[in-house]
DNA sequence: TGTTACTTGCAAGACACTTGCACTAGCGGA
DNA sequence: TCCGCTAGTGCAAGTGTCTTGCAAGTAACA
């Protein structure tokens, strides 16, 4: 008995609608992280009658329903997107020429770059290694 | 015989002007990476004139004389700067409550949360790590 | 079928950062 | 010390990503 994602959604209050489903899919389909802006002009290639404002609400909603992972890559500038379901936890890596985006499949993170080299065949330039969390006065 | 910015900065072809001299002593006064516009309300409480624009324009050309490192903290959504002189190459962690930046020593990257979280005294909640750099293709 | 409240599209706004342009001011040379 | 070249500056306006307000549309349940 699997859980769909519009059971996922109805659990949370929230309707399965055709933009929704739309947002979903092509993230779905997609082999990198999508941006609003890309998935906003993919919809519309489709012939999908969607506003970006939609997108993003619907991004936003999708995050917190944990049902999206939103990603930050170094120095892009713009937040990009991915289905979480049936995922590992994983990084990236990101081609400063072309843009390309591949998922690297190591983590937790030892021999770093070497290792990421052989993996992908990138040659690695820059990292971006950031955490988060709460300092000892906000615990 | 030490090399001072001034020289560094004029061995590129550029000046070491009023604003320059305030934006550089303001980053190197401050404890944590400065966005810009922390750095352009703080040299406003100085006293110092300066126009927002002109401090965006000073971190980049600093930036590109590899004096001052532009960083991206996790979810931010705006860049930060800090002084590159005299600093071992480190990462930061931010506090999610009060945004609190303290540097972490550390890297290469090892037994990763427990030891950020027994130097640091944080809850680590999130993290990220991202690579750049050139694919197969762009090589 | 009707009601409720979640969703949507449009317009406008917020925010970080960039660009164009005319004026200002370092700084090297006369 | 003065001059001229050109880097640097301030102001106004523009970009791009993302957010908010609000009226209208629609999914879901009784």
């Amino acid at each position: 008995m699997k859980t769909t994602l519009t059971d996922e959604l109805r659990a949370a209050g929230k309707r399965m609608t055709r933009t929704r489903k739309a947002v979903l899919s092509a993230l779905e389909a997609s082999q990198y992280p999508l941006s609003a802006t890309d998935l906003h002009a993919q919809l519309k290639n489709q012939k999908v009658a969607i506003d970006l404002v939609t997108v993003y609400r619907n991004l936003t909603a999708l995050k917190e329903l944990g049902l999206v992972t939103q990603l930050e890559l170094h120095q892009e500038g713009q937040f990009r997107y991915e289905i979480k379901k049936g995922r590992e936890h994983h990084h990236h890596i990101r081609c400063k020429s072309c843009g390309r985006i591949v998922d690297l499949l190591l983590c937790p993170l030892k021999k770093l770059t070497a290792m990421i080299e052989e993996e992908t065949r990138f040659v690695v330039g820059d990292h971006s290694l950031e955490f988060s969390g709460w300092c000892p006065k906000c615990q």
